[in-house]
DNA sequence: CTGAAAGCGCTTACAG
DNA sequence: CTGAAAGCGCTTACAG
């Protein structure tokens, strides 16, 4: 049903051979022959298999990509990035939802080895060394995205989330906030937790501000109700807050809504910083605060970079820190004035 | 780098068939053989190549999928649908994102024809005869998602537009408002605007409710600005409306975003019911009524009936249409009581 | 410039 | 039960 190479060669009253030729290096073909066959390839609708060049190659011009979450906001622009870069260098994105379960995890990466894709983008999640071996076995180069690894050599592109996290906080003490509460990942999270609990430290620290880390900070998964609930906690423990840090725009809208329903106004009452700039940040109310990542940016660098690495050549930097800034919107309160 | 079927052969001292066997129908071979033959592929870490099989048998496990902006939240969920039901078929996504933009749909569509993938998901986007050639052209199975065709006999599944604007209004008409606006996508967009438009205008006529369409009636794009924007110009020119009817959520945000801007209050003064239920729906304030498509099944559905078609089954339903509902929120008032 | 042949890594009748 | 051979649809030296 679909026609082959074999077809148009015969149509064409040529070799497949020199068919083969006019797809690849056309000059080399005289003019007369490859008219015809470009007829033919025209009539026959014909259209080169890729699992056959593939085959030959050992390029198949497709990069996997596994996502933890893919229906969390923070991937529709990382992934569009992405997609952009993939589009312009020619390659397709295998897209692996991994639920945050290690078995797909694996299991995805066994099907994409098997696909022979050219390269895998692993995100977000931290690299243990199980994985690690796992990313050995495959044999192709990956690139970490919104993650990176210390111990291992893997190049990424991420943002400095310690740094992130101080500069978030210092906007906020800036803006004369002393009693600043914080909506954290677990501690035991070494790429989106404990980096950005230490730069918040940190810059309490650098500024004189005396604050017990037990008191000021409370834990909770990434999801809005996350967000709500752990808000609720801390502001059980730690009612005199003015200010507070929440490191994701979901967690940050989770207890937006938590100080809606208790009539606690934001920002004249309290003030709220979130943190990934997702497109939600400017169309709630009121408009969040919050430390911008450049995330298709970052997805459109993973991608490249990745190109580069399997095209052999080599990277002028392993791990990227890309830029963070503050958008300052309307959940903060200016203390000072 | 990568052992092949070659390298098990010639460590466990068989012929390739045989390693093929244990790989495809274990239960032929001699148990000693087969033993041999699995320790061989696990020490090799050997893993069949997909590109070679996907040559033999005419069947990759791999799906493509359009999606006009990737971007945009509606497709988190729907996306999310087909990956998990994707993956439990034992299918892989590529998805390319078409930007609403002809010449990369028709480039994806042929790279996708050449990776030759299983089959298509289309999204949103409605059907013109020249898609539709080359639909045909591609030779695989094809399904619609969040979109129909009345023209060609595709199966497809989406919710029945005309209907939910319809209960959208009438559930405002039952609040007890008359005077409604709507800011609806273009009239000539036949998936999402106009079907959303007739039973928007069915429910005034069915109520007896007299209202101009050039008046009650504006117009913009999906996003959040489109929505900002329109909703300024039928305040202006319709403002005694209590209650605005949104086709999007992230339009009905635009809106609201609109209405704090100028103070008026929602759902005091003005009522607002979105379209679609998307995550954002529950997070923003007030909390968005809307009405609720079930993205993620019908992501789900559109991957079970692609792959029924792929393995030659038959579907009970050529266009399937799923049953909206409306979440009540908080961004409607009941005037009657 | 062009064709025949070998080969990419598999599967599957066909003999034995 | 098992191996040799043909073949999936291409590309690429190798001759000519």
């Amino acid at each position: 049903m679909k026609s082959t190479i074999k077809d148009v060669a015969k149509m064409a009253n040529v070799s497949i051979s020199t068919v083969s030729r006019v797809m690849n290096n056309p000059d080399i073909v005289t003019r007369d022959k490859r008219d015809k066959i470009l007829e033919a390839i025209e009539r026959l609708n014909y259209t080169p298999n890729a699992l056959a060049r593939g085959l030959i190659h050992k390029r198949t011009q497709t990069l996997g990509v596994l996502i933890p979450d893919i229906s969390n906001l923070f991937y529709a622009e990382l992934i569009k990035g992405m997609e952009d870069a993939a589009h312009e260098s020619g390659n397709n994105l295998i897209i692996c939802n991994t639920d945050n379960n290690q078995d797909r995890r694996q299991s995805s990466l066994k099907v994409l080895s098997e696909k022979q894709i050219d390269g895998i983008i692993f995100t977000s999640e931290p690299i243990f060394p199980d994985s690690y071996e796992v990313f050995k076995q495959l044999g192709v180069p990956i690139v970490l995205a919104a993650t990176h690894s210390l111990e291992y050599n893997i190049p990424s592109v991420k943002v400095n989330d310690e740094q992130a996290a101080f500069d978030a906080a210092e906007y906020l003490i800036h803006k004369g906030h002393h009693r600043i509460g914080m909506i954290s990942g677990s501690m035991l999270d070494p790429i989106s937790g404990l980096p950005r609990i230490q730069g918040f430290l940190r810059a309490l620290r650098t500024h004189g501000i005396d604050l017990d880390p037990e008191r000021c900070i409370e834990y909770g998964n990434y999801h809005f109700n996350d967000g709500y609930e752990a808000v609720r906690r801390l502001h059980k423990k730690f009612p005199e807050m003015t200010a507070l840090f929440a490191t994701s725009d979901e967690r940050a809208l989770g207890c937006i809504s938590y100080f809606h329903e208790h009539k606690i106004k934001v920002p004249d009452e309290i003030s709220v910083i979130g943190f990934d700039n997702t497109r939600i940040a400017g169309m709630c109310f009121p408009k969040l605060t919050t430390v911008a990542q450049p995330l298709y940016e970052m997805g459109e660098l993973a991608v490249r970079k990745l190109d580069r690495l399997i095209n052999g050549e080599s990277l002028e930097e392993l791990r990227t820190y890309m830029a963070h800034w503050i958008v300052e919107r309307e959940t903060v309160r200016d203390l000072t004035q």
